[in-house]
DNA sequence: ACCTGAACACCGTTCAAGT
DNA sequence: ACCTGAACACCGTTCAAGT
């Protein structure tokens, strides 16, 4: 049933380097760090290397542009609450999620943090938190190190947490997996791990999610007992 | 000047697992992730790569046990104070250092505890902390989720500052470059970055390491209020 | 201006052959 | 048991040649 060609349709198949972005968000998407290859992107895009270059000067900037185009669509949301620590914990979940549907996006952030200060990313990154956090009342002079305290708690948990999410997809089953580390974690010796052991009963069902928020909410509590 | 060889001195140039780790920190340490090569490698050991897959099966392998054979030294250490919350610190520094010295660590560290937690890494460190968190007064059913939070913030913030200063040793002066940073934010639309304007003052001349112990004592601060 | 695709230097890994 | 080194499949990047 094909229909017909409208005439206002623009040619959409032409190379663009949002196209190649695009597919570049893709393909780590279903194959992490790894898989994005100049190889799989030409054969998705159905063109040669050379193509690709002629709209992105290498491999590191197509990931610098892929880390760019997915954190600003997570930062656009903005905040709906009124209070500004819950505006904190919107925005902190907003990157959680980012990270846990693009898990080599914690690696890349961080690295384009510090390769690129001045690009639009991290003042954008640094502005989402560090607005809520002058709306806490933390004085002026503390801004900078409160703020700093939340972008790499919320990049430390939610890298660990979408490692931990690639990692437990290999498994069966995550109550399984939960199950069988934990066991692990018993059979330690109880000498030389003593909290490990006693920890390891938490490790079975906990929610990540929930256990993200609580760490959030230590960092937040912190940051007003010095207001 | 060529002194005789002593009888008893062994042969060490014979090529073992713990000699081919060292030489890949080395290499790790002096020219980063991507500096660490089967080319490389042969060279320094004088070999072929054949020889090295004898000792160690895949370049994760050596990854994995280059960052067990840092790990372990960075919390061997132990600690000295008597204030369960002084010894948080001082393990959390042992860690940021260790990431410092080896900025590759902290993505390794990452891999490591999501890919083996049930290897010895991932529990030693959940009980170099966790034990603390334990003598803190924490009640049982929180030891997980506080030693968690620690963890993430120590990878996250230790991470985030070594990755900044591989860039920044790129730069001539350090100085120079976090004012280049700063004029960078001041420039930026206030509409925009109101925040990242406002504190680009704040980037001039900051202490990372006394940063990143202000960051540590939110959480701890966070983690005792729910004592 | 934009794309093709062969070519290059490099990478991790394998394996038959040696000692 | 331990090592050699050629060979393989793959990688990012370049560039002369096309349209």
């Amino acid at each position: 049933m094909a229909t017909r060609e409208q005439r206002s349709q623009r040619r959409t198949d032409g190379l663009t380097r949002e196209r190649i972005v695009e597919t570049a968000v893709a393909l780590l998407d279903s194959a992490g760090a790894r898989g994005l290859t100049f190889k799989a992107l030409t054969e998705r895009l159905a063109t040669g290397p050379g193509a690709i270059y002629w709209h992105v000067p290498n491999k590191d900037a197509l990931l610098a542009a892929a880390t760019e185009a997915v954190v600003s669509t997570a930062l656009a949301a903005g905040t709906t609450a009124a209070a500004p620590r819950e505006q904190v914990r919107e925005v902190a979940l907003g990157l959680f999620d980012a990270i846990d549907e693009h898990p080599w996006l914690a690696a890349q952030l961080t690295a384009e943090l510090s390769r690129n200060p001045r690009g639009a990313v991290t003042p954008r990154i640094y502005d989402s938190f560090g607005r809520r956090v002058r709306a806490l009342g933390v004085p002026e002079s503390g801004w900078f190190t409160a703020t700093s305290a939340l972008v790499h708690y919320v990049l430390g948990a939610a890298g660990q947490n979408a490692a931990n999410a690639v990692a437990a997809d290999h498994e069966v089953d995550r109550d399984e997996f939960l199950d069988s580390v934990s066991n692990a974690w018993e059979a330690l010796d109880p000498d030389d791990f003593p909290f490990a052991r006693a920890v390891a009963d938490q490790l079975r069902g906990h929610d990540d999610r929930r256990q993200f928020l609580d760490g959030l909410d230590f960092v937040l509590t912190g940051i007003a007992a010095g207001r």
